[in-house]
DNA sequence: GTGTGTGCAAAAGGTTTGCAAGAAA
DNA sequence: TTTCTTGCAAACCTTTTGCACACAC
């Protein structure tokens, strides 16, 4: 399989030993053409449905963390009780959708230019993030 | 004193019994001028400092969640292991300094109108808010 | 063989829950 | 007196850690 092969050097170009677990754990977030949101649990719940073998909780947390410091994850907060993933790593925006709890990706062209006219001294902006919740159009709000 | 009277109120109206522990949570959120953030956990730190009389944890979570559901107060995501909470329910944006983990409020007037032109079938935009994360200007990132 | 990675179980945070005792209506 | 609220401890969930074993190099 050809892309197990880009996913062994991509790891090793990262100084990642290509584990088998590590390894699984690309083919599911890195395989699909479009990028995709997912908590530790969502992963490691599809890892085990898909791939019919079950890589230690301990084992998923590990290959996201690394996966993310080497910039091939990224990191979102919608709402505190679990993290996100993304495997979109750009600077982008996004949808939050209230009823369905999805996160849809909006990228930094479906928003015009955002100007910060306020700014903190010393201080250097390192990204700026809209996050646009969205809800039902005939829906009641609580 | 008249503000404890604005809370009992206040607390009435929404139907709220207006119990100790709520007017004292109310005094410590509500009695200052400039709107602030908090953890539970700072909430519940500043009380016992402040009042030299403590209130448990789970009254003050009760009462944060009562709280936010009647809208005095917000919740903010900024990262998933903590739930911070802001006195200023508006529509608003923040900075986010990574440094010293601080959250500071950036009205609406503080940035440009947000076009978002993409937009997503049959669902409505609730809220547009962005996070803009700062760090030191000199800092060694990682 | 050396060093890194894995997996389990235990621990650690933050948050929620169940229930008995207490306060407000 | 009835209903809501409090407080404690236990439960819970997500995430982290320690350590022995296994694997990559």
């Amino acid at each position: 399989m050809n892309l197990n092969d880009d996913f062994v050097d991509k790891l090793r170009n990262s100084g990642l030993r290509p584990t088998k677990q590590r390894l699984k754990i690309c083919e599911v977030l890195f395989n699909i053409e479009k990028t995709f949101h997912f908590t530790i649990n969502d992963l490691s719940r599809i890892i085990s449905e898909k791939l019919s073998e079950k890589i230690s909780l301990a084992t998923v947390y590990n290959t996201v963390h690394a996966f993310k410091k080497k910039g091939y994850l990224k990191e979102i907060s919608i709402n505190s009780d679990k993290s996100y993933f993304d495997t979109n790593t750009s600077i982008h925006h996004h949808f939050y959708d209230e009823d369905t709890h999805e996160l849809i990706d909006c990228e930094t062209n479906d928003i015009d230019p955002i100007n910060v006219k306020k700014n903190i001294t010393g201080k250097k902006i390192n990204s700026v993030e809209v996050l646009i919740r969205v809800a039902s159009d005939n829906q009641n709000q609580n």
